[in-house]
RNA sequence: CGGAGCGUAGCUCAGCUUGGUAGAGCACCAGCUUUGGGAGCUGGCUGUCGCAGGUUCAAAUCCUGUCGCUCCGACCA
C-alpha cells in the first residue's frame, strides 16, 4: 500500500475524549474514530490489525477443533424469555420493535440461539462433542461505555459454545478452549495469565479469566509468586485465619454508645473496641425481602460472593428499609434476637466470641457476643474481599493484588440452557440426557486495544508482528520518481511485496521528521529508511521499532529485512 | 441511575467573571524558500459558539430547560 492512496489521519495533540493510553493511541495513530459513546468506526489501518487478530482466532479456534459459524444479531424475544435471561440481562440487552411491534434484542451474546439449534439438530450421542464458534458484532447497552474499545457498547467478539455427552466430556472440551486461548494470546503477542474466575449466578466449577496486566485494566486480580494461585478479587479467598476465639466469659452486656454509628468511633475512646473485635451488620434487599449480612468489622463485604448466595438481583437496603425491618438505623444495627429474616454470616466469623455489635437499638451497642451462642446464623459462607498480604490459601506466601484487563472468559456451563431449551441427546442406551455445555468468549476489539496498551513508548505503538496493520514501512526521504531513494524505495516495496509481506511505502512528499514521527506513532514493526546520507555508502537503513537502528548495504536490505521478519515470528509461535 | 467536570474551526484551546459585529496554534489550500526527527515566510479557506427557550436595544458571555461527551461507582468480552 502507499501512504498516499490510504488514509492515515495520525493526530499531533490527543483529542480530549480520551483518558488512558491505548485509547489515545488508537486516535492519534488514525485506528478509530467515534460515532457516539461506546461506538467506534475503524479505520483501514485499525480494521487490518483488527482482522489478523481475528485470523489468529480462527486459526487456534479451527486447530482445537472448533466449527465456524454465523448466527443472527437480531433475535427473536421470545428465546431470551425461555432462558429467563430476558429479565436478569434486561439491563443490558439492547431492544428494538419492528414495523408490527414485534420486540428482538440485540445479540450480547449467544447461549439461546446455539442451544435452540443444537435442540434441533442434535439427536445422537454420535453427534457429540462439537464445538460451534463465530466471531461478530456484540450489543450491549453499558450503562457507561468506557476507555474506547475496552468497554464498547458495539463490540467484536468469539463466542464458541462446546456441546458434550458428560461432565468429563465438557472438562475435556473447556480444557481444549483454555489451550487455544493461551495460544491465541501469545500469538498476538500479548502477556495474558489465567485466573480463577467468578461462576455468579450460572454456577459450575470452572471458569478461567484471561487477563492482561494494566493500571487501566478494570479487574483486581489476587495472585501469589510463591504458586501458581491466581483469581478475580471476586472470586479470591485466602489463609486468613479465623478470628481468635477468647475465654468465654461474661453474658451479653448492653452499653449506651450515644452518636456512635460507624467502626471506627467505636473502635476509639471511650469505647476502644477493636475494629477485629466488632461485628459488621449490613442489611440487603433480595426478593423484596431483607436479608442480614454479618461480617468482621476490618473486613469489606464481596458483592459478588453475596450474588452467589443472593442471585444476581439485590441491592443494598434503604435506612428506612432497615428501620422497619429491625427497629435501629445504620449504625446500631446487630444480628441478635433477629429470626424473621435469613443471616449470611462471614466464615472468618465462625466460633468467635467476645465480640461487639449493634444492638439494634439506636445509640446502644452489645458486647460479649458469641456468635454461634447468641445469633442465630441461617448459613455460614465466604463473603469477604481479600487484601493484599493474606496468606495464600495454597502455599501460605503473601498474597499480592494487580490490576488487569480480561481479554478473555472460558466457562463451564453444565446443563442449565441445555435443559430450558431441551438440548437432548440419545445416549448408546437409548437415554435422553441433556448436554453438557461449555462457553467461551474472546473480547476481540478489546484485546486490539489490550495490545495496545501493553506495547508502547513514548513515541506511539510498538506493534507486534503478528497483529501489525503493516509490517513494513519503506521510507524514502525523496519521493521524486527519478531520485535514487524512490527508485530503490519502489525496487524493495515491489520485492518485499513479491514476498509477501505487508509493506506501505510512505511516498508522501513530507519532511522527514514527519515522517519518522507517523512511522513510529503508528508503530510499524521495521522501519527501512532511505537518504541521501546512507546511500552515498550505498547504504539503507532498517529499524525495529522500539531498536537500535542499524545500516546495511542496499543490496542485501531486502534479505535483511525477511531474516528481521523470521526471527520476529518465530519469538512469537506458542510453546 | 447516583456523584463530578466539559461542550467555541478537522484537532488542542483562549474569549465568558464585567453582554457590544468570533480568536490563536496545529491541520487544510496556493505560492516561494527549505529538505535526516512534527521547518520558515506570504496569502487564503474553515464556525448554526451543542440545541431550545428566556432576559436585553444587543447573548459565545446572564437565566431556565434539554441533548451530547468525559471521569468516579454498580455491569462485563
Amino acid at each position: 500500500m502507499r501512504w498516499t492512496q490510504t488514509l492515515i489521519p495520525t493526530l499531533r495533540e490527543s483529542p480530549a475524549e480520551a483518558e488512558i493510553l491505548s485509547h489515545k493511541l488508537l486516535l492519534r495513530a488514525g485506528l478509530i474514530r467515534k460515532l457516539a459513546g461506546g461506538v467506534y468506526t475503524f479505520l483501514p489501518l485499525g480494521w487490518r490489525s483488527l482482522h489478523k487478530i481475528e485470523q489468529i482466532v480462527r486459526e487456534e479456534m479451527d486447530h482445537a477443533g472448533a466449527l465456524e459459524m454465523l448466527m443472527p444479531a437480531l433475535q427473536p424475544k421470545e428465546i431470551w424469555e425461555q432462558s429467563g435471561r430476558a429479565e436478569t440481562a434486561r439491563d443490558v440487552l439492547f431492544k428494538v420493535k419492528d414495523g408490527a411491534s414485534r420486540e428482538w434484542f440485540l445479540s450480547p451474546t449467544a447461549e439461546e440461539v446455539i442451544t435452540g439449534l443444537a435442540a434441533n439438530e442434535i439427536n445422537s450421542y454420535r453427534q457429540l462433542p462439537r464445538n460451534f464458534y463465530q466471531i461478530s458484532v456484540k450489543f450491549r447497552d453499558e450503562i457507561r461505555p468506557r476507555f474506547g474499545l475496552m468497554r464498547a457498547k458495539e463490540f467484536i467478539m468469539k463466542d464458541a459454545y462446546s456441546f458434550d455427552t458428560t461432565d468429563e466430556g465438557a472438562t475435556a472440551s473447556y480444557q481444549k478452549m483454555y489451550d487455544a486461548y493461551t495460544r491465541i494470546f501469545a500469538r498476538c503477542g500479548l502477556k495474558t495469565f489465567p485466573v480463577e474466575a467468578d461462576t455468579g449466578v450460572i454456577g459450575g466449577k470452572f471458569s478461567h479469566e484471561f487477563m492482561v496486566p494494566a493500571e487501566t485494566g478494570e479487574n483486581e486480580v489476587v495472585y501469589c509468586e510463591g504458586c501458581n494461585y491466581a483469581a478475580n478479587i471476586e472470586k479470591a479467598t485466602s489463609g486468613v485465619p479465623r478470628t481468635a476465639t477468647r475465654e468465654i466469659g461474661a453474658a451479653i452486656e448492653k452499653f449506651a454508645t450515644p452518636g456512635v454509628a460507624t467502626i471506627e468511633a467505636l473502635s476509639k475512646e471511650p469505647y476502644k473496641v477493636p475494629a477485629n473485635r466488632q461485628i459488621k451488620t449490613l442489611v440487603y434487599i433480595a426478593d423484596s425481602k431483607p436479608v442480614i449480612v454479618l461480617i468482621r468489622g476490618d473486613d469489606q463485604l464481596n458483592e459478588a460472593k453475596l450474588a452467589g448466595l443472593l442471585g444476581k438481583v439485590f441491592r443494598p437496603a434503604t435506612p428506612d428499609e432497615i428501620f422497619v425491618a429491625v427497629g435501629a438505623h445504620p449504625g446500631s444495627l446487630g444480628g441478635i434476637g433477629v429470626t424473621k429474616f435469613s443471616i449470611y454470616a462471614d466464615e472468618r466469623l465462625r466460633g468467635a466470641n467476645d465480640m461487639t455489635t449493634g444492638a439494634n437499638e439506636d445509640g446502644f451497642h452489645l458486647r460479649s457476643v458469641s456468635i454461634e451462642r447468641d445469633i442465630e446464623v441461617t448459613q455460614w459462607f465466604d463473603l469477604r474481599t481479600v487484601t493484599a498480604g493474606e496468606p495464600c490459601v495454597k502455599c501460605g506466601k503473601p498474597l499480592k493484588i494487580r490490576r488487569a484487563i480480561e481479554v478473555g472468559h472460558v466457562f463451564k456451563l453444565g446443563t442449565k440452557y441445555s435443559e430450558k431449551f431441551d438440548a437432548l441427546y440419545l445416549d448408546e442406551t437409548g437415554n435422553r440426557k441433556p448436554c453438557v455445555m461449555g462457553c467461551y468468549g474472546i473480547g476481540v476489539t478489546r484485546t486490539l486495544q489490550a495490545v495496545i496498551e501493553q506495547c508502547n513508548d513514548k513515541d506511539g505503538i510498538i506493534w507486534p508482528l503478528s497483529v501489525a496493520p503493516y509490517q513494513v514501512c519503506i521510507t524514502p526521504l525523496n519521493v521524486d520518481p527519478n531520485h535514487e531513494a524512490m527508485k530503490l524505495a519502489e525496487k524493495f516495496y515491489a520485492e518485499l511485496t513479491a514476498h509477501g509481506v505487508d509493506v506501505i511505502l510512505d511516498d508522501r512528499d513530507e519532511r522527514p521528521g514527519v515522517k519518522f514521527k507517523d512511522a513510529d506513532l503508528v508503530g510499524f514493526p521495521i522501519r527501512v529508511a532511505l537518504g541521501e546520507k546512507s546511500l552515498a555508502k550505498a547504504e539503507v537503513e532498517i529499524k525495529p521499532r522500539g531498536k537500535a537502528l542499524h545500516p546495511v548495504k542496499a543490496e542485501v536490505a531486502v534479505k535483511a529485512v525477511m531474516k528481521l521478519l523470521e526471527v520476529g515470528k518465530a519469538a512469537l509461535r506458542p510453546a
